[in-house]
DNA sequence: GATTCGTAGTCAATGGCTATGACAAAGCCT
DNA sequence: AGGCTTTGTCATAGCCATTGACTACGAATC
């Protein structure tokens, strides 16, 4: 198996392991296997090389870790550019990230609260700023918004992810706390529980996204010099939202 | 401690190791040697007994993990209790929340996207949706918004947490990105980061939390049919925010 | 074209981890 | 006192990250 199919031809057995197949393949079991699956030595069984091999190309496994943080970061940024209107900038951001992260949770989770400070990480944070000086924000506000903005977007998807990447047993257990320990709440210990215990298990992940995401841009909306640049974006008040 | 004394004396071994007494060693571990430092053997070891003892008591780490949870949300959530105002009520619940996540930091990132289903974390739900009830929100759209706000804290803390449990290296290294990288950009590639360069490395994270807590705490109001029971948080828009 | 040298992959091994099952002694119940 | 359960101990299995010595391939030099 060293020398001859691996998978293509000949396959030669050096120089035919490179950071991108690593990286590539490491997607492939983190997606596949959830953190467990994710072991130097299972990553180099299938790739078909010795277990050891991966870190003649990373220094550890952190350093693998760090790669991969950025080519998720790379996925969710590929063509991503500034809008119009710095509202509908900052919530495709948002949701880019989200959908990223939910496609790859075991991996996102390991990597949501590491920095990698490479072009793709650079870009995002650029167009975001652009977004906050569009919203008027200036100097240390700006600064400010923007820390808020986009550790919040990392937060919110990190946390999603780290459920999702929790085994099957867990999650289900955790679902389940919605459909039956909330459910059968006794009514003078958590009334307010209570009084809401049906509607608690059909909410569904994309509406309580949907909803944060609203409130937070509206929030920002509330703060901002510049609420709306292209006149789409009302700011009302009221029950009607 | 079920016959003679708990501390002094000839100690006995036996009745000696009780599920508190674990979860307070754990606490300690994870605070002075964050997540490296917490092991079952190494837990044993600092609790004077066998390293495998600690299994007589629960079933597997993750057993345990679970009950340290929920005895962070215990410890957050100790006294708490429902403001006349619900906008003070989710104030203070995630500041509480964070509070004592970021003083442990590891315990928090071990268990922050846990469901623990148990006393503290439900009387913890059932006052966050009292808040919501009271802000005029009924049936599915109380539900959804609770969701919201919950997961939001829990996220947020959850996130600081986890970059703080990093280890001292890495988080120098990431901190520094705001000191090095950011503060060095080209004019050109990144002119939004390079307009507020200087101002990046001074952001504090309280600041960043009271500024997207203040965002989501008004994008509420906003979409609250209530904004508002005490008066004293009114809804205005502008720069003067 | 032969020699040299760096290095990608292999192999064996270390020390740590979670977890299990067999055992022993300490308490409880009758 | 006899029996049962519980709690701590011990030995062990199997996996993990990481290291150092070794090997053979390929490129660069002569």
């Amino acid at each position: 198996m060293t020398t001859t199919a691996a998978r293509p031809g000949p396959a030669p057995r050096r120089g035919w392991l490179t950071p991108e197949a690593i990286i590539t393949e490491s997607l492939r079991l983190l997606d596949t296997g959830g953190r467990d699956g994710f072991s130097l030595p299972k990553l180099g069984r299938a790739l078909g090389v010795d277990p050891t091999a991966v870190y003649r190309h990373f220094a550890s496994k952190d350093d693998l870790v760090l790669a991969i943080a950025d080519h998720l970061i790379e996925e969710a940024m590929d063509g991503f550019a500034a809008l119009p209107c710095w509202v509908d900038t900052i919530t495709q951001a948002a949701r880019r990230l989200r959908t990223t992260y939910l496609a790859h949770p075991a991996a996102a989770a390991l990597s949501a609260c590491r920095t990698t400070q490479r072009p793709a990480e650079m870009r995002a944070v650029d167009i975001l700023i652009g977004a906050m000086l569009q919203a008027g924000f200036e100097g240390p506000q700006a600064a400010v918004a923007y820390r808020a903005c986009g550790d919040f977007a990392l937060a919110w998807a990190g946390g999603e992810a780290a459920f999702l990447s929790l085994d099957a047993g867990q999650q289900r257990a955790d679902r389940a706390a919605w459909t039956y320990a909330y459910r059968a709440v006794d009514r003078t210990t958590y009334p307010n529980i209570w009084q809401i215990r049906d509607e608690l298990d059909g909410v569904a992940d994309d509406d309580i996204f949907d909803q944060i995401l609203a409130v937070v841009v509206t929030g920002l909306q509330h703060q901002a010099p510049i609420p709306c640049t292209c006149g789409n974006h009302p700011l009302r008040t009221g029950p009607d939202h």
